[in-house]
DNA sequence: ATAGTAATAGGAATTATTACTATTTATAAA
DNA sequence: TTTATAAATAGTAATAATTCCTATTACTAT
């Protein structure tokens, strides 16, 4: 992979926020700097970024939007305010039980939780 | 709501089937029996259905599935045959932590496993 | 039967994402 | 340094999933 700084503002934007940022988002932001950036490009490198292993996508009803924290980690999102949230529930016991219980074997635990945040 | 022998036929394909089918499975399949249906009556009674509680909705990845089964329960997605099953997982304890540590009020907990079943 | 209401078909519009292509650019060899 | 070339880009077209719009149709209660 050659670098570009079109991949580096697109890293660096995903990697100093907290805010699981949409693509479209990511293009807005990076149009501040490049302006004449391409969606394409966003997409595309947020897709190598994601394959090298440097971000990480979750799926948000029926969009993507990326993470800078690729360590496994779950989320809650609030249905008011549409914020979304880390936390860190124990997914290694659930590995292990749905390997136990119907011999599937687990690479990636996701789990969504909707409702109501603290601030309302 | 009044009775329509669309949303019957859409309620039944979505009922008779383990499937956690998508809306252009349930079109292609309603279609053999009402042929002239329309794409926009499918996504309009499966959201009615979901939205009495007669049906559920799914998230995989970025497409909407529909699932019969209204009972909360979780899914196990292989990634060779792209078949999804239903496990159940314990989220009472999740939604009881997410309470207790974040102050977060659940009122849907959806997990995804993705992986290698068992027929492989 | 008639009127009022609710549902429909069919197509247009929207949103998210991917594909295509001519041009530009990073890198490494000559 | 110049040059070769493979990778990346901008811009645009295409696709996929879903929602919106509107004229028409079908039920239901008078
Ligand atoms: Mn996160
Ligand atoms: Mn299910
Ligand atoms: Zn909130
Ligand atoms: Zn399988």
């Amino acid at each position: 992979m050659r670098f570009s700084k079109q991949r580096e503002l697109i890293k660096n934007i995903v990697q100093t926020t907290n805010l699981h940022p949409t693509a479209d988002w990511i293009y807005k932001k990076a149009k501040k700097n490049i302006s004449n950036i391409s969606l394409g490009t966003i997409y595309r490198n947020l897709s190598q970024l994601n394959q090298d292993g440097i971000i990480n996508i979750i799926y948000d009803n029926n969009k993507a939007r990326y993470d800078w924290n690729t360590v496994s980690h779950d989320h809650l999102k609030c249905n008011k305010c549409g914020d979304i949230t880390d936390i860190h529930m124990h997914t290694e016991e659930l590995q292990k039980k749905v390997w136990n219980q119907y011999k599937f074997e687990a690479d990636n635990i996701e789990i969504n939780i909707t409702g109501i945040c603290n601030k309302h």
